[in-house]
DNA sequence: CTGTTAGCGCCTTCAG
DNA sequence: CTGAAGGCGCTAACAG
């Protein structure tokens, strides 16, 4: 389609080799001012772009990345595609972006098919399903690979993760000071790190302040979505919690929608606190009181983890950054 | 890093030549079963993939395509991506995310950088800063694309939208419904065909229903957010509309914001009703009616276009594909 | 059915 | 300072 404008037609037209053309083209030392500017002029003026395919296979370098996540239909995922990509563009890369769905075996597929080279590494937020080390445990030794928020811990690889266990104490705690006594936990991601420390911190706080800790209070996220649905509803009629604290942003619908099913206001009759990364929820969910965690920023910062390794930088000192969370209060709402 | 195990190492190890390895490998009917089985086995056993970079660099085809948009931290594009890595999947495809951030230049510099021969085909939805149709009229000669949403018209160019026009209409009857007469119109995406639908949905419905279109309840989107928010709070003030209808999701926290500042208490005071694709706006936020666009839908008709350009097959009829948006009104709000 | 040969576009010795 | 030659891994024409 495009009318094959490359390295040996610029040669031709300059009466020169493809030789000196390519190392005009890279700015080599070995090639006299005069030629580099009547080949840069030339380039220029027929548009002339490197083939990518061509140095790939040369150079061994692909000057790409690949992003594996869950879903990009996700306020974190899409504002952490967001950093890494601005990271990306910094550096000249350009960035794969691969959805899993949650699916271990396409999570597999997908790396694996970049094993072969398509890539110069891999950013992962890996799936939830289940917690299998030992693949990842191989891939790490293949291909540069940093993990965020979803990570695999005790491997040889960057971690960017946040504060999981700290905020989710301090919402605990802020719940419990709104003057709630038994607060409900909705548990997503518990084959992963984020998911146990977040479940970590509600229970310690629940415990400091001497309340009790019931696993008839706990609802494990579901697939099937109605059986999330059904789980809540159980959950608010039998145990009457009056706070629903949810650690992952896909409860949300079904809390909501059990509590209008029942008849409960929020955040009146159940004080609704969600990990979230809804931008206007502040100003359009006054009802829900939540966690954001700086997405655009982890996005940012394993970005970087990678390219500092692609260069063969040296990491500062730490294998495992973590950032701040922030709880968003709703003082007007009582929460 | 990883042990070269290429078509090469499978002939030797076969006693069998290179073309031999690379036909079976590709099914050819030139090869017996048996001497495929032998390969393939071989192949899975050393765990083999076939080097993206040769492969393209001989055969011209990079199962990759493109997606050009403004911003994935954005619920509509978020959508749509998804619903385009969908199909890219089925077609064994790879995705490539470029944001342009509304930068016409980024744009162009990216497109630019994809005629290298780096993807088959590209999906976009343009930036809104500038209508500058000439740039496109030509890339759409050298490489097969898709508009999407946000489009140029007259080109020679498949084209997904939505019913904008239909949908504005219908939306300012609605709150003409509700009582409004005073609605004001927060205008986005003005230099593109869908922000222009929308206004002309919006004025003839209130022409229709013999109702003043006045320049002053015109707030056009600009990209500079403390801008928007003066501009909003001045419109509140000095023309005090009873609704705000907005083309875009970017208004809706300016709008809210200025609504607070003022003590306008919405839906009450102000109804508000935007363009918007958040999934959970019908629970968190009640007092917001929406439209929401089919955003996955036509992130995969575009892309089930672009892959039956590229494979040739022919497009039916149409080379403009329009899809419905929906009308989500709340009746709990009176509107 | 299998093998030989000749590149795709670029980069990189090495020789002039 | 410039050019000739070889090859990255794979595919496709053409022989056998």
């Amino acid at each position: 389609m495009a009318e094959a404008v490359n390295i040996k037609r610029l040669a031709q037209e300059l009466n020169i080799s493809i030789a000196t053309v390519s190392k005009a083209l890279n700015d080599s030392y070995e090639i006299s001012l005069k030629t580099k500017n009547r080949v840069w002029d030339l380039a220029k003026q027929l548009n002339y772009t490197p083939n990518p395919a061509a140095s790939n296979l040369r150079s061994h370098k692909t000057k790409t990345i690949a992003v594996v996540i869950p879903c990009v239909a996700n306020n974190f995922f899409s504002l952490a595609i967001k950093g890494i990509e601005e990271i990306a563009r910094q550096y000249g890369y350009h960035v794969l972006i691969y959805q899993t769905h949650e699916n271990i075996e396409a999570e597999v597929t997908f790396t694996n098919s970049l094993l072969s080279g398509r890539v110069d590494g891999i950013l992962t937020s890996v799936s939830s399903s289940e917690y299998n080390s030992e693949y990842y445990a191989n891939l790490v030794k293949k291909i540069p690979l940093v993990f965020f928020d979803r990570v695999y811990e005790n491997l040889d690889a960057v971690r960017v993760t946040t504060d999981d266990y700290d905020i989710a104490y301090e919402a605990t705690k802020h719940l419990i000071e709104c003057g709630c006594t038994k607060i409900a936990h909705l548990y997503g991601l518990d084959n992963l790190p984020a998911g146990k420390a977040r479940f970590a911190g509600y229970v310690d706080a629940l415990k400091a302040h001497e309340l009790d800790v019931n696993e008839q209070f706990v609802v494990k996220y579901h697939d099937d979505e109605t059986k999330n649905l059904e789980n809540i509803k159980a959950l608010l009629a039998q145990q009457k919690p009056d706070a629903l604290f949810s650690s992952i942003e896909e409860f949300i619908i079904p809390a909501y929608t059990a509590c209008r099913a029942l008849g409960l206001r929020i955040p009146f009759d159940v004080k609704m606190l969600s990990f979230s990364n809804l931008s206007t929820a502040p100003l359009l969910a006054p009802s829900l009181t939540t966690i954001t965690q700086p997405a655009f920023e982890i996005g940012r910062e394993a970005a970087k983890c990678l390219f500092k390794i692609l260069n063969n930088k040296q990491l500062d000192d730490e294998q495992n950054i973590v950032l701040k969370s922030m709880l968003i209060k709703r003082e007007s709402t009582g929460c």
